[in-house]
DNA sequence: ATCGGCTCGCGCAA
DNA sequence: TGCGCGAAGCCGAT
């Protein structure tokens, strides 16, 4: 064994299970959260191993037939990121990609099984589904094999930062910043793995599926203005063009709640969501242009590491993270003593669906703040804040492209159900959960200047629709 | 424009 | 046991 120091941290591997067997066969990474080959501890654990085995190792992703909801928005993103992965893979780590289709519970143990890996390397993730498949997995591999289990998303582990539910983000910094100087380190670059896999990469129709989930999504069609994958993702963080770092740091602190300025937002959380960026390259990358944007870049790496956290901690910590019954109990009890108040309006799904969906860009554009706003309304005009929270989660899944994420239910939690928030004055339909209206909404941001800039958007994506239509009407007759 | 009270419970100091 | 304080605010007084 040349190196026997273990690369990546061992606060950061978990052994969810421990194989009878040495280490013979290959070793296989199965992707989910980490959607990158740069900056992944996981990727850089599995090659470690394999490495230090003289064992090869390999890449598998399952693509679910029914991912909770996801539609071409968020899958078509998804999918475009890993075929350019998968091409970056082959062309200068020489590790091949196996993509699955169907439940990962069956695909990941028969893949292993297959090709007779003893260690099976997973990221992490605190969402209830992924937990259980992999604990599934677990059961169903064979008895020799091990399983790892590397937080590749969090900067300082989730189970090192805290070992239990936090109750605000205030008991959580000092835990984080604490271990910062030990975590938020440079991460190693990787080589390609000593030992071929013997077979090369098999073939992948990307067209095809790619095509496949944009046709059966098709009711919440893809972005235009977000481009997947790894490269595009470090041209958003610290492109010579429009990084967010290079070119548009000065007016973050400022302007980031300012709708009217959505180049103002760091435009990572697509990116971050998938995994397709590392949160620690970014934070490492920040701290070198803190001298000159002190302000900027605190705000920044307290969004970025700490609350991104938070919301891992909820998430993993609080099994309902996503029910009434996750909420502290102050706050359902001020609920449920107002959940039959008198409503002034009442809309269905299907109104406040169709609301949302105004937006010309996607609710994606919309800043956090907006979205809070957002979802302040929907306990106002809903039967109760069970109906809220399922409509705005509802919302929130199927329309944003990082939805699905933990940052996605902590933000509806904190807005209907007070997590991470304090009590405030009792009112009518809120009880103590703090209220917002338009009042407040208009004192921060020009919302009158927000409501004519997205009418604007509004027209001029009619008008380029409707010029697509004419242009293939007139080919049409001229054919 | 700005300020303080509102309101809650955790975590720490005492 | 008491006190300070917080993820995004509201509202009325000054």
């Amino acid at each position: 064994m040349a190196n026997a120091i273990p690369v990546v941290q061992s606060g950061r591997i978990r052994v969810v299970r421990q194989g009878s067997g040495p280490l013979v066969g290959p070793v296989v990474y199965w992707m989910f959260r980490d959607q990158r080959i740069r900056d992944n501890w996981a990727l850089i654990h599995a090659v470690d191993q394999a490495n230090k085995a003289n064992v090869p190792v390999a890449i598998a992703f399952n693509l679910f037939d029914q991912f909770l909801g996801a539609k071409a928005r968020q899958l078509g993103f998804m999918l475009r990121g890993l075929e350019k992965l998968q091409g970056n893979l082959q062309s200068t780590l020489q590790i091949p990609f196996f993509l699955f289709q169907g439940e990962a519970i069956d695909t990941i143990p028969n893949f292993l099984k297959e090709c007779g890996a003893s260690l099976l390397v997973t990221d992490f993730s605190p969402l209830r589904d992924v937990r259980s498949w992999k604990e599934k997995i677990c059961e169903r591999v064979d008895e020799s094999v091990t399983v790892h289990e590397v937080d590749a998303h969090n900067i300082v582990p989730l189970w090192v930062a805290s070992a239990k539910l936090e109750y605000s983000a205030r008991t959580l910094r000092g835990k984080i910043n604490k271990l910062l100087p030990e975590y938020l380190i440079e991460l190693p670059a990787i080589e390609p793995p000593k030992i071929k896999w013997s077979s090369s990469n098999p073939p992948i129709d990307w067209p095809k599926i790619i095509a496949d989930v944009v046709r059966k999504g098709a009711e919440v069609p893809e972005l235009e203005w977000c481009e997947p994958g790894e490269d595009a993702a470090f041209e958003v963080l610290m492109g010579s063009k429009k990084g967010f770092l290079t070119t548009r740091l000065k007016t973050y602190s400022t302007d980031r709640n300012n709708p009217l300025k959505p180049q103002a937002l760091s435009g990572l959380s697509p990116y971050l969501h998938f995994g397709q960026i590392s949160a620690q390259r970014c934070a490492l990358e920040a701290n070198k242009v803190r001298k000159n944007y002190t302000q900027a870049v605190d705000t920044f790496l307290e969004e970025m590491i700490v609350r991104r956290e938070l919301s891992d901690n909820f998430c993993y910590y609080e099994p309902q993270y996503d029910s009434l019954l996750g909420a502290w109990e102050w706050a359902r009890k001020t609920l449920m003593e107002h959940a039959s108040d008198k409503r002034e309006h009442i809309y269905t799904r299907e109104q406040l669906e169709k609301a949302q969906t105004a937006d010309p860009h996607g609710p994606a554009i919309s800043p956090v703040a907006l979205r809070m706003y957002w979802a302040k309304k929907i306990l106002e005009w809903t039967n109760g804040p069970e109906e809220a929270l399922a409509i705005t989660i509802y919302l929130n899944d199927k329309y944003h492209i990082d939805g699905r994420d933990p940052s996605g239910y902590v933000g509806c939690m904190w807005s209907i159900c007070g997590v991470h928030d304090q009590g405030w004055r009792e009112r009518p339909v809120f009880g103590k959960i703090r209220y917002m209206n338009y009042a407040g909404c208009k004192r921060k941001f020009n919302v009158e200047g927000y409501i004519s800039y997205v009418k604007r958007l509004v027209g001029e994506s009619k008008k380029r629709k409707a010029e697509v239509i004419l242009d293939k009407k007139a080919k049409e007759l001229r054919n």
